[in-house]
DNA sequence: TTGCAACCTGTACCGGGGTACGGGCTTACC
DNA sequence: GGTAAGCCCGTACCCCGGTACAGGTTGCAA
């Protein structure tokens, strides 16, 4: 089944990860804890690393760690249940992702007018009708999407 | 020069902030402490209102508080200087803008071929060679641009 | 003059994702 | 068998942008 144990740091550095982050991981309950030596050295199979690598891509494609350890014990403690509501989760990230994109594109925008309208002056420009900035966006309390 | 003095429940509720908000823009440096009245209130010049509106939009546009304080204090403390350097930051910040873009498009696309391709199971997909899901750049230990 | 909302201060906490430090034990290699 | 690198654990700290709480004072209107 597994090849070869493989320590802390040699997890680590494969996936390219910080070895406290390893820990950090542990704590947060996405990953097992694996055997240990007699000294108590963590002896981690090398399927670890897959895991690991799907928690970094997962955390790429938006998903919190929260998320992830949600996906992964899904994963992990299911018997035979072939549906992980990947296909949904999926689904809901991506329309969550195409909105920080369309709110990007927004202020993408923003700026493009600022540079062109040559503005220097944030607080002058406040007070000008010509400056293209959304200030009359922020008089009105209207709350912005997360951007982040 | 100055209508009528604003209280700090009138400013923040003008601007759509908290009231705890103001107090932490002035420890942060950038916002700068009003007149008070004979009781210790802050009393905030209407101008007030437009440095706030100013922040927001600048937050809004991807500057961090940091970089907020830094516009604003180059505004504050210029005496007759014309630039403030707004076109150059605008410049940068937009570019910083596209890449986020770039780097948000490239995990809608993969989140599209991950729901396109069914993929159901992250552990499974990423011994598959068919699966979408980019594990080879994590492999590599190459690390992505900040998506935040 | 009284009563209550709004304000004041300092300090602690939130979430998200880690990173650092100190003191001690284990493993690996020469 | 010595020594250095690697690992253990608990705990504290980092950044970022706020938010909350407690306990005390002011402002304003009835």
């Amino acid at each position: 089944m597994s090849g070869k144990w493989l320590r802390t740091g040699e997890v680590a550095e494969a996936v390219g990860v910080n070895v406290q982050t390893l820990r950090y991981y542990h704590r947060r309950g996405l990953l097992e804890e694996p055997q240990r030596s007699n000294g108590g050295h963590r002896l981690y199979p090398p399927e670890t690393v897959t895991v690991l690598r799907v928690i970094k891509v997962a955390q790429r494609l938006g998903f919190t760690l929260d998320e992830v350890a949600d996906l992964v014990e899904t994963v992990a403690h299911r018997h035979g249940r072939p549906d992980t509501g990947l296909q949904a989760r999926a689904t809901a990230k991506l329309a969550e992702v195409e909105q920080k994109i369309a709110d990007l594109q927004a202020i993408r925008e923003t700026l493009v007018q600022a540079v062109d309208a040559g503005c220097d002056d944030l607080v002058a420009c406040a007070g000008s009708p010509c400056c293209p900035l959304p200030f009359s966006d922020v008089t009105d309390g209207g709350r912005h999407a997360d951007l982040n």
